[in-house]
DNA sequence: GATATCAAGTCCTATATAGGAATAAGGGAA
DNA sequence: TTCCCTTATTCCTATATAGGACTTGATATC
């Protein structure tokens, strides 16, 4: 008499074991994350990965695949496939930015650091960044846009993972994109965002450094930028005035990251 | 002596030949897209469809991967390959929707038409058409949401390809999601979406409507809908006043769409 | 009637293999 | 030098095949 198989719930892998080719995904993201290779190197060859691996071609090439949905490596015929790099996103900014009426893109030209400090605060961010960081720095920018108009931003980054930011000079800081400063310094790539808005009065503290009236209505729009594997790394919250020109922002939407047309 | 070859450009393929899979893909999506599946109803099983396309299994299972890729279909270990119903989103609202601050999602709960007409003018709508089209079906409507505050919405359709449409009573229309009504009379699911926002004075005509200040500041939430093959089906227009309780608009993002954890 | 077992249908993973196509680099001829 | 050809490298497509895993419904057993 055979051991009478455990219950197993249906719907799920028996045991969470995961298929290969994900294994591999996560091994080639891992390698990435530690740096093992760097944004713009060259990956081994497809066959060569296969028997690193232990595996087929066809698995590994499917891994690849995903990796490549993920945005993690691009794969170019002949040449190689590439971690992509920070610079990647080839100076667009890939997961928002501001746009005139016509559909010109307006790009922000000035970062000046109104503060930084390091807090405990609880805020909207805490459910972002999860129970186990409490500890923030905190930076305050004054941003143009432009050079036509000018915004409020305040990004929370977690304390314990870029502590060294705490130190920095406001001179160091002043100019830098936080994107590019965390993807190149920190390898933590700004990978998706998750992103609301709001129409609120902006508060006092922002209508002082913007010099415009106090209690005007503008956009409090909020983003959450995701790293590799889905970690939190950054909290910005931008805080835009009205405009006589119509700025409008864009939130680049799943049809701009993938086409249809390109999803094979 | 052999012919000597053309030069062809390089980085494109060779007089523009498609792979297999995707031309699988396109077939059915194809298929799709006329009704010959229609949403909810189950696609012949993979090897049946490897022998109606004359391939192999391993090339269909890759096209039907970039279908649910795609939210054209959907698949089940053990049951079979569906096509996703208008529905199939579970009454999510996929692409976009308010939520409280919590994260309470808020639902449009209210639909009253306001007007509805034939309409020339050209607008921002004009490029999402494209050239071709230069009449439409343009519908009025207030909103409420949650039973809590009022947004006017207004919304641009085709009228070549839903004249009907502009036939139908207001009664007929009223209360209906316009989001559900194409997909399920027209086969014209929203399959993804463009979106841009700006802060804005609100129109007299929305500011009487909604019944707050002449003048008032507001988001203006401009969404561009596409269905199978990108699309364009729909542009809405969303006024929202602000309001004391802090609502968030949310863009639903590729984070939610495709979580990285789950793109294999 | 309730439960367990079985079988068919379906999707999922993985392999080994073959040839095609894009890229880059080197060498030879005009 | 410039152009063409060849070659090596790499990714891309496609096939045939095998077995595993999940779901559903029918059948047998208690």
């Amino acid at each position: 008499m055979t051991q009478k198989p455990l219950r197993v719930v249906p719907g799920s892998k028996s045991g969470g074991a995961k298929a290969k080719h994900r294994r591999i995904s996560e091994e080639i993201l891992s390698a990435i994350e530690d740096g093992r290779w760097v944004p713009g190197e060259r990956l081994p060859a497809e066959d060569q990965l296969a028997i690193e691996m232990k595996a087929s071609l066809g698995t590994v090439q499917r891994a690849l695949r995903s990796l490549v949905q993920m945005g993690v490596v691009e794969r170019h015929h002949g040449r190689g496939t590439f971690v992509t790099g920070a610079r990647a996103q080839e100076g667009q900014l890939r997961h928002f930015r501001f746009m005139a009426e016509g559909g010109t893109q307006l790009l922000p030209v000035y970062f000046k650091i109104v503060g930084i400090e390091t807090v405990r605060e609880s805020g909207p961010w805490s459910s972002f960044f999860g129970e186990r960081e409490d500890n923030y720095i905190h930076i305050h920018r004054l941003v143009n846009v432009n050079d036509e108009f000018d915004v409020f931003s305040e990004i929370y980054l977690p304390a314990s993972r870029f502590s060294e930011i705490a130190g920095m000079s406001e001179a160091t800081l002043n100019g830098v994109s936080f994107r590019d400063f965390l993807a190149e310094r920190f390898n933590a790539p700004t990978i998706n965002t998750h992103q609301t808005m709001a129409c609120q009065p902006l508060p006092p503290r922002v209508t002082r450094t913007l010099n415009v009236p106090h209690g005007q209505y503008g956009i409090v729009w909020s983003i959450g930028g995701l790293s590799y594997r889905n970690t939190p790394i950054t909290w910005q919250r931008i805080f835009v005035p009205p405009s006589d020109r119509v700025i409008e922002i864009v939130p680049t939407s799943a049809v701009e990251q993938s086409p249809l047309q390109e999803v094979f």
